[in-house]
DNA sequence: CGTTGACTTGAAGGTATTCAAGCTTTGTGG
DNA sequence: CCACAAAGCTTGAATACCTTCAAGTCAACG
């Protein structure tokens, strides 16, 4: 179901709102597609399926990950309004992609040309420095110090506004977080027992001390 | 301390042997300088610095890790023989980086040129998808299935040979899987009292029952 | 042969998970 | 618009796995 949006193909305007990552602007103009309309948890690829266009979220979210073989889910990266996904190396997916609530997504055709490679350079390398940060956390990080990193990262992402917007569920942050949903559960209200955080709505987390928590995730 | 070795600068022949990566013939001649020799544990750049060059392992190994404010440590990857690292995005290394073992190190000048990309993006392509692997390993497996992981993961970064070289230390592999000294040696205890490798000395692993570590992995 | 650093092993303790129950929000049909 | 169902979330208690602390072993090197 392709949608035509009030947008203008191949307008001029940022997509996205503040919340933009800055980097539509290296977008090559000439490969950009009409945006697609996704509902809530479409899938966008899957592991194994070839692999080769990119994707550029226009507005909604979409969760990157992958599968053990009994069920485990690792969340690899979430991706907001404005940000590009989809980079793979060889011919086939390694990862699945959904879309988490209602989204609108573009493709953008890789073409072989050297300008598409300057210009998707440091998108993939934006990927690349967020995974590895996130390693970190992954790796050396207690549940606290996790959730709490998280939030900053959000956060930041949406302008470093004080009340953030979380597209997805408590689950789906678990996963993104090597966490069961009852351990992040049990933050979030330890975080607003504290007073650090305050939870308006399940979907919803205004920042308090903004400090305390960035001191948290170190 | 600049060494010349036997091979020539810009020389057609690999770097490496069959342990290479694949993508030597991918770097841009133009650009490779001669390899520098470097001692256990130098530093080749500190988080903070400025970034722009990218560097090729000659022989040896380095690791790629960050810290936090305790000393807590997440080793986000080792580099082997033939393969890229110090990719960053703006302008200062978010990582730091460091020998292993003795180790020779080409620096490789990044130019602007859209030369460059097309062939460095694969590269980084190919950290940033195991880089997202990892995630999976540190968020949702278990210390046997890490440690399977990671001996399976350097056994096919060797050639797939039965017997694989460890140039890191049992620390240095904790700070990569996210465990301890102690919980990565009762590991290897455990699969050697299996019989699932046999360990002829510190740093070597004969893998002996593959299909197992493999399954064990997932 | 003794010293040093790296590794191994054991025992106790802590943090996150698992299992279970109850609560809240959201969506749907009457 | 209300009632109910379903899904998502929260909270509690018991358990498991990994860490921490501690001691001891092994290997390399002078």
């Amino acid at each position: 179901m392709t949608i035509h949006t009030s947008r203008e193909f191949r307008s001029a305007t940022p997509l996205g709102t503040g919340a933009g990552t800055g980097f539509e602007a290296l977008l090559p103009p000439s490969s950009v597609q009409p945006a697609t309309l996704y509902a809530a948890g479409s899938e966008i690829y899957a592991q194994g399926e070839k692999a080769g266009d990119l994707y550029q979220v226009e507005f909604g979210a979409v969760r990157v990950y992958r599968l053990l073989a009994d069920g485990r889910r690792q969340i690899a990266a979430f991706h907001l309004a404005g940000e590009v996904f989809g980079f793979e190396t060889g011919k086939t997916h390694h990862f699945f992609a959904e879309t988490i609530g209602a989204t609108g997504i573009r493709v953008i055709r890789q073409h072989a040309g050297a300008d598409a490679s300057r210009e998707l350079l440091p998108l993939a390398l934006e990927s690349l420095v967020r995974a590895q940060e996130h390693l970190l956390v992954l790796g050396r990080q207690n549940a606290a110090e996790r959730v709490a990193a998280f939030l900053m990262d959000m956060a930041a992402r949406q302008g470093d506004l004080e009340e953030i917007e979380l597209p997805m569920s408590r689950g789906d942050i678990g996963d993104y977080l090597g966490l069961t949903i009852e351990t992040v559960s049990r933050v979030f209200s330890k975080l607003k027992e504290k007073g650090i955080v305050r939870l308006p709505s399940l979907r919803k987390v205004k920042i308090v001390k903004m400090q305390t928590l960035r001191d948290m995730s170190e």
